[in-house]
Order: structure tokens, then C-alpha cells, then sequence
DNA sequence: CGGAATCCTCAGCGATACTG
DNA sequence: CAGTATCGCTGAGGATTCCG
């Protein structure tokens, strides 16, 4: 969104091809398997393949390789490697990334005082909910 | 998951099962569409199903009722049933959903300061990042 | 160790048609 | 209008194997 010179400050009320302007934020930080990734490096610091591997269950290496490459691209996560024997690659969160604690952490908040309120609603809702029409 | 009782406040810097605790939010609140639809009504307000169809643009209807019947279960969002001919249906963002606000406020300004960080990025990388090892 | 390559599965979505 | 039902398919992800 660099070269959009003098576009009427297109707004999210009134253009509908815009309808969500935090879509992209969501596919680049939150898809599948990226917060827990970007969590661990930034609550663990910088980390070699195995221990994200390991803190990260249930993840497959191909997934994490995958998703470690797409954090990589976008720039939020920065990898360093060791040209030893045997060879040892490090990640850790970069400068940008960074940018994301803030936000990270009122998601945190907003789960500890309101996720309980969605359980609730989902056992209300499964219980008697069911919607007539 | 309902039948935990006293666990030790397992903290996600010391148990490794909970390596990330903003994703339980990002399942809910992020997975694919729930953004646009909780945008659009939170922009728009209130809307019936046609307009909410019309307004994200090539959401198939099924996927669309998929979506706000999770977001209605989760306690996001309220469903009205209006029986008349033809038969009306509103939605509209709940109380509980009214508490995502700042969240995206906050994500959308990531978005404008640092979603052309990205983009640079993805060309820096695309052009001579390519992992070596 | 840190992957790449290969094969394979299956949940999710699209397309279409139909209903109250 | 506001969905439901059915089918077919695609592609993200799992399992396995191999390599520098």
C-alpha cells in the first residue's frame, strides 16, 4: 500500500471493497500456527528449530518450516544461521515483530476477562439457542 | 475442557501445553470470515443476512450462515428473527462483541503504520532472502 | 540438527438446487 | 428473503523418508 498516491482517503464506512481493514494484519500474524509461534519467541526469546518443535506440540516440522518461512518473509521473525557441526539455526523476533506486544498483550487481557463469557454463551446456546427461523 | 478443577494457575511462561494464550481468542474471534462479518457489523451496525452477503463480497451464503451461527454461539453477535412474509433477520453485534472494539481499533492501527513494513520485507526477501543452510 | 521431498488424507469451501 | 441439502473438489496439513 505504498504507491497509492492521491486516493480519497478511501474509508472503511463508505467503500465496500474495503469492508475489513484488518484482514491483511490477520492473515500475516494470525493464521494458522503463528501466534503460538510468535508467543514462544517472544515470551521464550530466541530459540533453535527443535525447542519451537518441542514448546509448540503437535506441531510437524514441515508446518513449522512452512510457517517459520512465511514469518521470515514478512519480516517479524528473523533467522540466524550457525554454519557448525552439527548445524544450529536460531529465531527470534524482530524489531517489527515487536510492534505486535502491545497488541498481543490486550488479546491476552481480553481472554482473561471475557473468554469465560463466550463458554458461557456457547453452553447457553447449545443447551436452549438453537435459532428459530 | 470444562471439567478442570484446581488446576495451579498454569502460566504460560512456566507450562509448555499453554504455550499461547491469545489462542484460544484468535480461534474465535479471528478464524476465517468471523473478521469481515464482525467488521462490517461493527461498522455498519445492525444488518440483514443479504446485506451482510452483499457487503463482503464472494462469501458463498452457506459459508456466511456458517460463521454467524459460530459468532451467535460464541456471544458475539445476536440474531433477530423477524417473522413476517417475507421473512427478515437482523443482526447485530452483541454486548460481549461491543468489548472487541479497542482490539480493533488497535489492530487497524498496526495496520496502517506497519503494514508497509511487510510489503517491503516480502520484496526484500523475495529479491535476495533466500535462507542459506 | 534442520530441514527438503514425497505421498496422501480429509475437512472446508464452492457450486448448485431446493424450501418455508 | 433466509436459509438448508447435497455433491465434488481443492489444498492445507500429516506421515514418512532422506539429505547436508
Amino acid at each position: 500500500m505504498a504507491g497509492e498516491t492521491s486516493r480519497p482517503a478511501a474509508d472503511a464506512t463508505t467503500d465496500p471493497e474495503l469492508a475489513c481493514p484488518i484482514s491483511p494484519v490477520v492473515d500475516i500474524v494470525f493464521s494458522r500456527w503463528t501466534s503460538p509461534i510468535l508467543w514462544s519467541l517472544h515470551a521464550f526469546g530466541r530459540q533453535r528449530f527443535v525447542e519451537l518443535e518441542r514448546r509448540i506440540e503437535k506441531i510437524t516440522p514441515k508446518v513449522l518450516t512452512q510457517r517459520l518461512r512465511q514469518l521470515e518473509r514478512d519480516g517479524l521473525v528473523v533467522r540466524t544461521y550457525h554454519p557448525e557441526v552439527p548445524p544450529r539455526v536460531e529465531y527470534e523476533i524482530s524489531e517489527l515483530g515487536r510492534t505486535l506486544s502491545p497488541l498481543f498483550a490486550q488479546i491476552a487481557e481480553w481472554a482473561t476477562t471475557n473468554l469465560d463469557h463466550v463458554e458461557r454463551a456457547r453452553r447457553h446456546y447449545d443447551e436452549a439457542g438453537a435459532p428459530r427461523g
